[in-house]
DNA sequence: AACAAAATAGCACGAACGTTCGTGCTATTT
DNA sequence: AAATAGCACGAACGTTCGTGCTATTTTGTT
């Protein structure tokens, strides 16, 4: 037969998945700590996925709906303005614990970036997707000249994406909010300065 | 009598520790795959440090005397030439693979940001350290005028650091060595940007 | 050359890991 | 009412982990 209930405690395990791999890493999150904290057994969490690597790229599926829509903006808003708001909505995300390890693409970035496999493919294809939005969204403002264009979309989306990895890491170190404050600032001011005439 | 020999294997020991380590991470450098990459038991290991926790701490402080000399620079420099001897040395740490895996530090964080513990804090005892060095650089440049004052030396470095860091992380997940001319483009454009009146 | 001390190896432990298997419930279908 | 399929459970598997003990080897000093 299908799938009537086993869809809604797979989710319902995956929301926890993402919880738990923020905190403690991919690897981390162990089938064990996932079954207790579900009031569930090993096995039977174990028997939704069949195996680690498929829990660990489900678990980064999940993450990914949650952030995805950071990505998005209105599509009446100026390229410029959409570009303003992709920036805001992926800070707030950050700042606001959506998962409560902090970023779950980033620490996982840093676990796997020495271990080939399916997995890390995966995620690679989730975080090439969120920079390539934020270049393409860069280069739109600078198509209707509200961005100079004296610098490359691809360094731009280096130096603003550097700003939000560097404050999600420095924060979750530290636990000190002003990180954001700093990348925020570091963010808009950027903005400012490559801002063109248009706008 | 104390430690004849002791201290030599002991920091032989710690040099594989501090490659595994940057690889697989403070908690994947197991006592057995460091053991048998030396052709030792893991209890001979194991005795020179007592508990995993003093063998992650020595090991973070043998990656720091290899890294910590990055931040020095000759004192016959002006406060802005030594500030960009030091970016320009902290760039080439990361690109010439000092760690095989990458960044030991940054790694590090990574795992470490929601555990507290003494590791822990001994990891962000060396990595404030480092930025304080940054800091206190940029603040030297700002007071002979070679930098201007109108951002504050955090804030700064701050941003440059996070040129540093991205390019660590996006390096080693895509081992793509682009990363490296975008993040010293970056970091000497701001630099020429920030540049004071005095030099 | 002999001896005490230090350094390493050997062995075993309890715990946790991912994984497999057989077994009961609890619905849905016949 | 009987048969069947879907889910979750508990037990056990073989490994690996860190750590504690006890020999054995290696070292430095007489």
């Amino acid at each position: 037969m299908e799938t009537p209930k086993k869809q809604s405690t797979r989710t319902h395990i995956l929301e926890k998945a993402v919880q738990i791999a923020s905190i403690e890493g991919l690897q981390g999150l162990s089938l064990n700590s996932l079954a207790q904290s579900l009031s569930m057994s090993k096995s039977g969490v174990f028997a939704h996925f069949g195996s680690k690597e498929e829990l660990q790229i489900a678990t980064l599926d999940t993450a990914w709906t949650i952030f995805s829509p950071c990505l998005t903006a209105p599509p009446d808003l100026s390229a410029f303005a959409q570009l303003q708001h992709l920036l805001e909505q992926w800070l707030h995300y950050l700042e606001s614990e959506t998962f409560p390890g902090g970023c779950v693409f980033m620490s996982a970035s840093s676990e796997l970036d020495g271990k080939p496999g399916i997995v890390r493919d995966h995620l690679m294809q989730l975080v090439s997707s969120a920079v390539y939005t934020l270049i393409e969204r860069i280069r739109k403002a600078q198509e209707t000249q509200q961005l100079v264009t004296s610098l490359p979309a691809e360094q731009m989306a280096f130096e603003l994406h550097a700003f939000l990895l560097s404050a999600n890491l420095s924060y979750q170190l530290s636990r000190d909010k002003q990180y954001f404050l700093v990348a925020r600032n570091a963010i808009f001011r950027h903005l400012e300065e490559w801002k063109g005439l248009n706008p």
